[in-house]
DNA sequence: GTAATCACG
DNA sequence: ACGTACGTGATTACT
């Protein structure tokens, strides 16, 4: 395909700068978007791109520059008049059907690069439009510049930058490496210019060429002389220009193929902005101007978005509580009646509604959006906004969601009329999710991922009953033979299921010694008698039972409670469950099927596809880890990641200061303990415990680890700051968790709030990833017509049905569709397996 | 209904 | 001095 690239900021700066100061009725500069969008519709006409994407700078400091201060220091502030418009034309661009891409520490420039470069090697055409020369060095037969410039736009291949450069695009890099670039801050070298770095690199082509041999070099003494004089700043301008070809952005370009345009979205941006004439040039739709037109609030909510951290909560302060977006009045709210009956709401008009409004696309708000399609058993579509998800999203730490209680919570009037209440419900909610940026997570991904789950549960997973039934009989037997062994051992029988009767027999009758108590009696957990291993015969057989006992009575008799009559479990998945955005199985949980053990692995075998089908098996690698090295950006994290060597090896490398070769299995185990405790938020106590070692010791690697990982430590400090500061932390897409635990009094309460702040951004992320993963397999496995649906999700881990015929493809897209769910500063790898059983399949 | 225990990521 | 890793759900005993 063919890919429009655009430098945003370099465009948007030329139309800013290239047209007047124009504003609408309200002092809302328009020049530079006016600009912008006669530019974009003028490069549509001129390349008839497939796709296109818009990168721009973040404002956020570079971090790969690090090593030297002054890069970009002279650049100028954007001025305010230019920098207010830069919402609207990323929101244009979006409702076009055009990617915006920013990516936090790198610019704009970064992602071109990073485009071009996969357009290059992926086969596809890319044109880079930008109003600088930098991106010369991107062009190669695939990849060309179009230099806007105020008389006509020149598009430069291979050849054209030979023709007036006499050099190739590469050795442009190399060229500005010696002359430098003011506006860029970048050095090069001292007192030379244009002309004498072309004439060098025609005769030399890079600049280590150069420093290799300087004597051989043929140039006027003073030239020589600058030169070696620059040779430290020749070679750090040569690594400055260099262009980044990997930011972690999405670069699977068929990814940005035009998407659907926002009509309605479109239209009330340029309305507001009172650009009648573009609206035109867009052939946007008259219907999208008069919806558009009659709920005129909706505007200001999108750039609301882009405010700045201190402005949002100025707004939610009230401050601006009259600029929040309104919901479209003609939108109708629907909800489902006890009995089942739906109820719509739009316009001022309440009532009783068909199920065929709610397969239509047109747009639609909903309450219990999951809940909805289950009762009703089919697809709602065109739903653009949900109160349940919206009120989970906004406070994740809800026992429920009823509508009763939230009507309470949001100060909506409850009772009168069902959907009105809804309605008016949404309004609050749609204003606080706009508010508090969590749009893009209700739209992106949880509205989509209701209907995969929907569909999930549906399908369910088959199980083999006779076989579950047969080994239920083996767990039984052996139960009561261990049983009687064990009253043996005691001299009388009791029930050994009671901790009380337990503990009376082990450490009042015979004597064992105690650890700790709990509240009621003497602890008997599996840490407790695993410390009485050897004292007494009784203890063995008791871990043994209670391993037997919980595998029957959960697995074999709690899953056989479970077949529906078409022999398959349909779980529940829940999508409003948890505090960090994972979502949850009951009835039955599907997500702690025993695997562990042998014993309990076993269970995994009951797990089948049906005839003709195979489960096909897809986990991240390390998904959490991974998400930490990105978070942090800890540069040992991430190049041990980017190494591909096991991750716990290299740690324990780290941490014991070892070469890799050294690490002992026992030395790894440990080092596994230290990755996954940092994750949780690490204590030396609990370490030791894990791993069996003093406390003293586990401090020792705690610390070591904090040492070797100072990012990581940095990271988790910042973290717990920002946590403190605004009340929540959030997860890479926006995610907010609240922790009122962080300014408690008890300082146990508190170390457990730093423990979640830690926490919640990694697992969070996780969760916001497998579900965006989900969401795309869900779509790639319907569009492509296959016969495979997703059945199961356990937290990194998706799992299909497949027929026998496919399930290789099948295999394949899951594994991609998850590897290319986020972008992050280190890879994510998937594993996936192909079995007849969940047991084989892992 | 709560506590204790243990299954999972 | 004190308590002790994040997030879940199911079962059993017992109040």
């Amino acid at each position: 395909m063919k890919l429009l690239a655009i430098d945003g900021n370099s465009i948007i700066n030329r139309a800013f700068y290239g047209i007047h100061l124009l504003s609408n009725k309200k002092g809302v500069f328009t020049n530079a978007v006016t600009g912008f969008l006669r530019i974009y519709i003028k490069l549509l006409g001129m390349y008839s791109p497939d796709g296109a994407a818009a990168a721009f700078d973040l404002k956020a400091p570079t971090f790969r520059h690090k090593a030297y201060d002054g890069y970009k220091a002279g650049r100028k502030r954007m001025p305010d008049e230019l920098a207010m418009q830069m919402p609207y034309v990323k929101d244009i661009l979006r409702a076009l059907g055009v990617k915006v891409i920013e990516c936090e520490g790198y610019e704009a420039d970064d992602i071109l690069g990073t485009l071009a470069h996969a357009c290059d090697i992926g086969g596809n055409e890319c044109i880079i439009a930008t109003g600088d020369r930098d991106s010369f060095q991107l062009i190669t037969d695939k990849v060309f510049v179009n230099l806007a410039s105020t008389k006509e736009d020149i598009l430069y291949t291979p050849e054209k930058i030979f023709e007036v450069y006499g050099v190739s695009p590469a050795e442009m890099l190399e060229v500005k490496a010696l002359m430098g670039d003011a506006s860029d801050n970048i050095p090069g070298v001292a007192g030379i210019g244009e002309k004498t770095a072309l004439s060098l690199i025609q005769k030399y082509h890079t600049v280590e060429n150069i420093y290799a041999d300087p004597e051989a070099v043929e140039a006027t003494k003073s030239v020589k002389d600058k030169l070696a004089k620059g040779a430290e700043s020749a070679k750090l301008s040569r690594m400055l220009g260099e262009i980044v070809k990997d930011a972690p952005i999405d670069t699977v370009i068929s990814h940005y193929t035009f998407g659907e345009r926002d009509e309605v979205r479109l239209a009330s941006i340029l309305t507001e902005l009172e650009m009648f004439s573009l609206m035109k040039s867009l052939k946007v739709s008259a219907d999208a101007v008069e919806t558009a037109a009659a709920s005129a609030g909706a505007v200001s909510g999108g750039a609301s978005r882009e405010k700045g951290a201190d402005e949002r909560v100025s707004a939610s302060e009230g401050a601006a509580a009259a600029e929040l977006p309104a919901l479209d009045e003609t939108v109708p709210d629907y909800m489902l009646s006890e009995d089942g009956k739906i109820y719509g709401f739009a316009a001022g008009r309440a009532g009783e509604a068909a199920a065929g409004e709610l397969a239509d696309g047109r747009e639609k708000r909903t309450f219990d959006l999951k809940g909805m399609m289950t009762a009703l058993d089919c697809d709602i579509r065109g739903v653009t906004f949900d109160s349940t998800l919206a009120a989970y999203l906004l406070n994740v730490g809800a026992s429920e969601y009823s509508l009763e209680r939230l009507c309470a919570e949001y100060s909506v009037p409850f009772g009168e009329g069902g959907a009105e209440t809804v309605h008016r419900l949404n309004c609050a909610l749609n204003a606080r999710l706009a508010e508090q940026d969590m749009m893009n997570v209700l739209r992106d991904i949880e509205i989509p991922l209701a209907h995969v789950l929907v569909a999930m549960e549906k399908e369910g997973i088959a199980i083999d009953r006779e076989a579950l039934v047969d080994f239920g009989k083996r767990l039984a037997d052996e139960a009561s033979e261990l049983e009687q062994q064990i009253y043996v051992c005691a001299g009388e029988p009791f029930n050994i299921a009671s901790p009380k009767q337990l503990g009376g027999i082990l450490f009042e009758k015979l004597g064992l010694p105690h650890g700790k108590k709990t509240k009621t009696g003497y602890s008997t957990n599996a840490e407790v008698l695993e410390s009485l291993i050897g004292k007494d015969p009784i203890i063995e057989l008791i871990m043994r039972y209670r391993a037997v006992t919980k595998l029957d009575s959960t697995y074999a008799q709690g899953l056989l409670k479970e077949i529906a009559g078409d022999g398959r479990i349909h779980t529940t998945f829940k999508q409003t469950e948890t505090r960090t955005g994972r979502i949850s199985s009951a009835e039955p949980n599907i997500q702690n099927i025993p695997v562990r053990t042998e014993l309990g692995r076993e269970f995994r075998r009951f797990f089948t596809a049906k005839d003709g089908y195979v489960l096909v098996d897809a986990d991240y690698s390390q998904i959490e880890l991974r998400i930490l090295a990105h978070l942090s950006d800890d540069k040992s994290m991430i190049e041990a990641f980017r190494s591909g060597e096991d991750i716990h090896t290299v740690t324990a490398s780290q941490v014991f200061d070892q070469p890799i070769e050294w690490v002992t299995p026992e030395m790894r185990r440990s080092a596994k303990a230290v990755n996954f405790g940092i994750v949780y938020g690490i204590g030396a106590f609990s370490l030791s415990k894990d791993i069996n070692v003093s406390v003293a010791q586990a401090d020792e690697y705690i610390k070591s680890y904090l040492a070797k990982y100072s990012g990581v430590d940095a990271y988790m400090k910042r973290t717990v700051e920002e946590g403190k500061k605004n009340g929540y932390v959030t997860t890479m897409y926006g995610r907010r968790r609240y922790i009122p635990e962080l300014s408690a009094s008890n300082k146990n309460v508190q170390a457990l709030g730093k423990r979640m702040a830690m926490n919640t951004p990694v697992q969070g992320t996780a969760a916001d990833i497998i579900k965006i993963a989900m969401i795309r397999v869900y779509k790639r496995l319907s569009e492509e017509n296959l016969d495979a649906k997703l059945i199961l999700q356990v937290h990194d881990e998706l799992i299909a049905e497949a027929n026998e015929n496919c399930a290789e493809r099948v295999a394949q897209i899951i594994a991609e569709e998850m590897e290319h769910a986020a972008y992050l500063r280190v890879p994510l790898t998937v594993d996936a397996k192909i079995g007849k059983t969940w047991y084989e399949a892992h």
